[in-house]
DNA sequence: CTGAAAGCGCTTACAG
DNA sequence: CTGAAAGCGCTTACAG
């Protein structure tokens, strides 16, 4: 079963393909029999046209590249998606996705260029491009959007949507210390770096910058990298218990780290927040379910953000702010609360 | 800047485009001296052939379409995705994403068929999609597969691969009945159909013919459904209180279910799983975090087996394994234990 | 082994 | 408002 084209649509409607094509794209003005003749014969024949060949002919794809760091799965990588998705639907775009999990993959990525006549735009997700790789693409005539690139990319020419993780996490600090906590551990995921610039670089960044606006000291190994295992939350707990002097909150660089640590905290006895005060960061589901407080942002926002930011660049319109800050908010729920008194 | 074309390179490197396309390509018999001229040449101009112009010619488009219900986003989803991408990429496909989840949107797809001639093949996760539907593909000459869709398609003519749900309850179901258990409710998510047939009714359904199996009586209301929310633990936790006789065990659909019950299980002092037994579904990493027992399968490896699948078909192959189920493995944690003697 | 030419299915100046 | 024609950048029978 071959496809119906074009000149068939054409002659069905009694037309010319031209006229097909305008009818279809509906920019060009139609006599409105004439529009309706060409719908029906689209209808009866059931055809759509070939992107490719469209493509091949205007230059644009109507496609969007997505490309994220480590991973395609986990919850800011696919809740972000959504969101870039919902908006390209709407829109009539399709999302194409790429992974870069590695200095190898990047580089191959950006030398083979798989989006180069294959995407309008490119939306770059939570690391950071240097400036020559920038470059290569807007070569091309390829605008990039960063998301979560805030901070990263504040020299750039290029459009950043997303949280100020440092601002956020100076924030989640200070709500701290207003609690009267003076000591406060830091948690975060071991990441090697693969010659990436990462987003979460910037919450460690915004940390120290909390403790220090708040006069705290920051006693050495304070910020602990635990293993991304299923024993997180126990080698979490045992550095902990080996500081001194012993912290009474401890700031996690994600919900993931929290969860478990307060699991961990709690099996063995510790009450939470009554004896230690643990915060995450994202707001996953799971943190609501499980009352933990928490920093909530909420990349499928950023995500529609930035397909439509992609789309319009793609049009060639122009925009006129480079940069979106989205807010967060402190979600304090129940793993935190006052320092204990000593 | 605009690219350099086929024509280009061909009068750098001396010979026609058509020579240069069987360089590149090379599949062609072509000579050695005239390969290394047109490969130079290719470098010194940095160019690489247009995938949109190759497609139109050949009407392979080197990509694959993924499909999912209702989200991208979600731990399901989102691991196929990722299994998916890692084989897509090594050979040099890319992967194209939608997402149908309602009965418009399916519609919508199945008549303006975004997927026709801009993907070689489709693979469709999570629910059932009808004989017409099906056949509607087939005539598209575009390759299907059903990845979780066992059991939902078996009459059909398409590939398969996925655990097979109703076996994997039904162990679950022995399992808890072999640890005493007699009272077993089941929960799972409120779920809208949408016109869908979800995997989540094979697992309802799976749990219902273990109970009957095991020979044990599943009263009315032993089977809840449980809003989409932060409430759901607590939901969960007050429609257990409300049966009779109590059960001794909780089979909850997935661990997004069970994660919350046993929080809030435990908050409202019950031990767990001392008084009452839960198991969860998926083997999410926060269940392995917080060692709550469940049923594992792994996505990202159906998400690889039906990409590979995928690009076989779509090459024109015959597989000769219409279904290949995947085994699930009961991982017994540290919240299932044997009945309460009463 | 290599080239000239046709054609994949559209869109868009250019006329009318 | 509509049509005839050229062309986007490749690949592939068909000759040689």
């Amino acid at each position: 079963m071959s496809e119906p084209t074009i000149y068939e649509v054409a002659k069905e409607a009694g037309v010319s393909a031209a006229t097909v094509s305008r009818a279809i794209n509906g920019r060009d003005r139609i006599s409105e029999t004439t529009r309706q003749k060409v719908f029906d014969a689209c209808a009866k024949l059931g055809f759509s046209a070939s992107k490719t060949a469209s493509m091949l002919r205007t230059g644009k794809t109507n496609r969007i590249a997505l490309t994220v760091g480590n991973s395609l799965a986990g919850w800011f990588s696919s809740q972000l998606a959504e969101g870039v998705y919902s908006v390209l639907a709407s829109q009539g775009y399709d999302l194409l996705s790429y992974r870069l999990a590695n200095a190898d993959q990047r580089r191959d990525f950006f030398s083979s260029m798989p989006v180069k006549r294959n995407a309008d735009a490119v939306i770059i997700s939570s690391f950071d491009i240097s400036e020559t790789e920038r470059r290569t693409l807007e070569q091309l005539g390829m605008p990039v959007i960063g998301v979560n690139t805030i901070g990263l990319t504040e020299q750039r020419d290029m459009i950043s949507i997303g949280v100020d993780e440092i601002i956020a996490m100076r924030q989640t600090v200070h709500q701290l210390a207003g609690l009267g906590h003076r000591n406060i551990a830091f948690i975060c995921k071991q990441q090697d770096s693969n010659g990436f610039i990462w987003e979460a670089d910037q919450r460690i960044e915004g940390f120290r910058l909390g403790m220090a606006a708040e006069g705290l000291n920051l006693p050495d190994g304070y910020i602990i990298a635990v293993q991304d295992n299923e024993f997180a939350g126990a080698e979490a707990l045992s550095s902990l218990l080996a500081l001194s002097p012993r912290p009474t909150a401890v700031c996690c660089i994600s919900d993931e780290n929290a969860i478990p640590l307060v699991h961990a905290l709690r099996s063995y006895g510790f009450r939470v927040p009554e004896d230690i005060s643990v915060i995450g960061f994202d707001d996953w589901p799971m943190a609501q379910a499980l009352n933990i407080s928490t920093v909530r942002h909420d990349p499928r926002s950023y995500g529609a953000l930035a397909a439509d930011a992609a789309i319009r660049l793609s049009r060639g319109e122009i925009l006129t702010e480079s940069c979106i800050v989205v807010p967060t908010t402190l979600m304090l729920r129940g793993t935190t609360g006052p320092a204990p008194r000593d």
